[in-house]
DNA sequence: CCCAATTGTTCAGCAGGCTGAACATTCTGC
DNA sequence: GCAGAATGTTCAGCCTGCTGAACAATTGGG
């Protein structure tokens, strides 16, 4: 009887195991970034910087958040000197942001425990349908929708 | 160059990606909810306790998030007049949560919006195999793991 | 019977989404 | 040149997740 936490899961909309999803494969990262003093979200703005600065509204973009959201995310990582922010010489109204020795070092010790710990993934491992379902769905959503 | 958003999407690992196409299909969902007075959150609730009403820890095992996230939830449900909660006669400590006719009402509008409104799913309607995969998933992470 | 452990709920505080609004800088057009 | 539009960033505020800690009520052991 105590055992009987999620009875009717299978009846949910579609939508809403996505959400339960993301998020139970989200928290599984969390004990991992919080020993590398990052977050998820900074995790993948330094993922997204890995190529190379970009200027703070571009970075937003590609992470599929909105300017607010990375903003305070960069506040973070610039606090704790993963990224540097400095203003475009170029253009006064951009910022461009920059990843530091640390933050490339910080990075790769993340994306080596992703391959190292299958345990991370859940089992979703290399599930090519999967992923292009995922892509294709975000393809539809962040486009013309 | 001004339009490139995610050049590099496909080489996300696949749990962001699962966390970034919950985000943009939650988004879908807002403006359907705000007209209704109702949050995502509220709204799985209330689809939890579609069946009868229940005690506030076993909702949120049924919703899969934490007791105290559900607290707050149900805070803004009662206050919207969706939900009552009601010292349990036979437990001093539980409340037992229960749908108004109100409530029931919202549901079943929500309900019925998401089944008319196939951009509400971004397409992904009914692909039983995108389910099972999702289900599976959740069902690894929150039991054992 | 009473103190301690357990159980159910809430409070405090942090991080991450979002929107709306403010601000500085650059670009444009008169 | 200078006022107004457009662009880039930040501030304020809301909702939802989380954890840790407090508090009330119940259950159990001595």
């Amino acid at each position: 009887m105590s055992t009987a936490p999620e009875p009717d899961l299978s009846t949910w909309p579609t939508g809403r195991l996505l959400a339960v999803a993301a998020r139970l494969v989200e928290q599984r990262w969390v004990a991992v970034l919080a020993g590398l003093d990052l977050t998820h979200a900074g995790l993948i703005a330094l993922h997204t910087l890995r190529g190379g600065p970009l200027p703070q509204r571009t970075l937003a973009q590609r992470c599929q958040v909105t300017d607010q959201t990375m903003s305070r995310t960069l506040g973070r990582l610039t606090k704790a000197g993963f990224v540097t922010r400095t203003p475009d010489p170029a253009d006064g109204r951009r910022h461009v942001t920059r990843m530091t020795a640390s933050g490339r070092a910080v990075l790769d010790r993340a994306v080596r425990a992703e391959r190292e710990d299958p345990g991370l993934l859940g089992g979703l491992g290399d599930d090519d349908a999967f992923r292009a379902r995922l892509l294709s769905l975000i393809d539809g959503l962040s486009a013309g929708g």
